[in-house]
DNA sequence: GTGTAAACCCCAGTTTTTTTAAGGTTTTCC
DNA sequence: GGAAAACCTTAAAAAAACTGGGGTTTACAC
């Protein structure tokens, strides 16, 4: 009988009870699962830590957003997942997040390359086992929502540099031209330069910026 | 009782067999499974323009080879996957390969956009049965090799224009720099620039092509 | 071995693309 | 109405990519 540790990470207790049930309950060979919890950046950070000198974990699930968007804290699910990273490269790491966009998808799978990624909608017992199964034997697993996501990225033909991409989120979350040239380090006429270029890219030209950002959406780039 | 109406092309008569004898068996809510077969280009084409008129395929299973790679025949199943789009737009495709190289599961990912996506090393019952059940409610599809090559190019940051990939791909099949030069239309002495870059991209600067190709597969492109 | 074809490297000139600044027009919004 | 931002055009500068030539090295067949 071996066992299997998991830590979860997520900033409602209720959810972490909630996953902590279900996950206890999975009938997996014959192995015993264990299921820790953490629902701040800190917490998790020390139960990793204490981790490495003890039993390491099998499997961490993350939740992207560790706190309400409005607060804005210094460190976030994805600044943990690098740091598990480093600290325990062998621990699987599983990603949880409330937003299907493209962009924040892609950025994780760029920047943490986590062996699994679930949109919270798609999370269910089901998804749970299947991810915990998959993520031991087989990585990685991706729920239902992040493949649809990763096959519009997959099948689309159009190759963005790093500028087009931040010119393009910048412009979803609505950040003015010129604040836009400065974040990226472009004059402003290269800016537009690059806005008019992209609009011709994805067929909307002379039309309005919000054309050109649902465009950018339906090729899996927001 | 519902039909689901499975059309499966592959040149081996006995796989042929196999599959249609597993994908009948599967149980799948009140459907009845009507599994139709057949082994060339001409005979899956002819089947699939036949359903026009009657009732058309839920689900097409396609081989990429279906024929040996000696004799060069016109089409293959990529083919028959571009026309099978156009005829039955509805019907859900699921490609079948025996090759997991991440250059043709990227181009086909492109080129067709299937609905699924298997490597036949992970082709069993259960497999099967989940890619049906996963494509008629909530596509796409991958095995877990497709996965992995995904996954690889997900994650890497690395974005290459086509001729790139090109440089790449005739590299990996020993085609002469020169000869590459033809195939896409460029001076020799650009082959030559950009293959200098391309070991610098991949951190393969004065190594040989061996290395290059060898970190271009790593990193999913090849 | 010898010889040849290809690969490789470097350079200088050309072309193409990208960036930039400057000036004017239009749009947006308070 | 008026200010700020967006947008467009133009022209010049800078950067990147391509090209051809000529030289050296490597690979391989004879």
């Amino acid at each position: 009988m071996n066992t299997l540790r998991i830590l979860a990470v997520d900033d409602h207790e209720m959810t972490m009870l909630g996953y902590k049930f279900i996950l206890e309950r999975i009938v997996f060979d014959n192995h015993n699962i264990i299921v820790d919890t953490a629902t701040t950046y800190q917490a998790g950070k020390q139960k990793i830590e204490e981790s490495l000198h003890s039993f390491k974990y099998d499997i961490i699930f993350l939740d992207v957003q560790l706190f309400p968007p409005n607060e804005d804290q210094p460190h976030n699910g994805e600044d943990l997942g690098i740091l598990a990273r480093q600290l325990v490269p062998e621990s699987k790491i599983i990603f949880m997040s409330s937003f299907s966009d493209n962009y924040r998808i892609n950025s994780i799978l760029k920047s943490v390359d986590p062996d699994g990624y679930m949109v919270k909608t798609d999370i269910d017992p089901k998804s749970l086992e299947e991810a915990v199964k998959t993520v031991i034997s087989q990585p990685p697993y991706y729920s239902s929502k992040a493949l649809g996501a990763i096959r519009k990225k997959m099948s689309n033909d159009i190759t963005l540099d790093e500028n087009d991409k931040k010119i393009l989120y910048h412009l979803s979350i609505g950040t003015k031209t010129k604040d836009i040239a400065e974040h990226i380090g472009l004059g402003s006429s290269s800016v537009e330069n690059r806005k008019r270029h992209l609009k011709s890219i994805f067929g909307t030209e002379k039309e309005n910026d919000l054309a050109l950002i649902l465009a950018a959406k339906n090729r899996g780039f927001i």
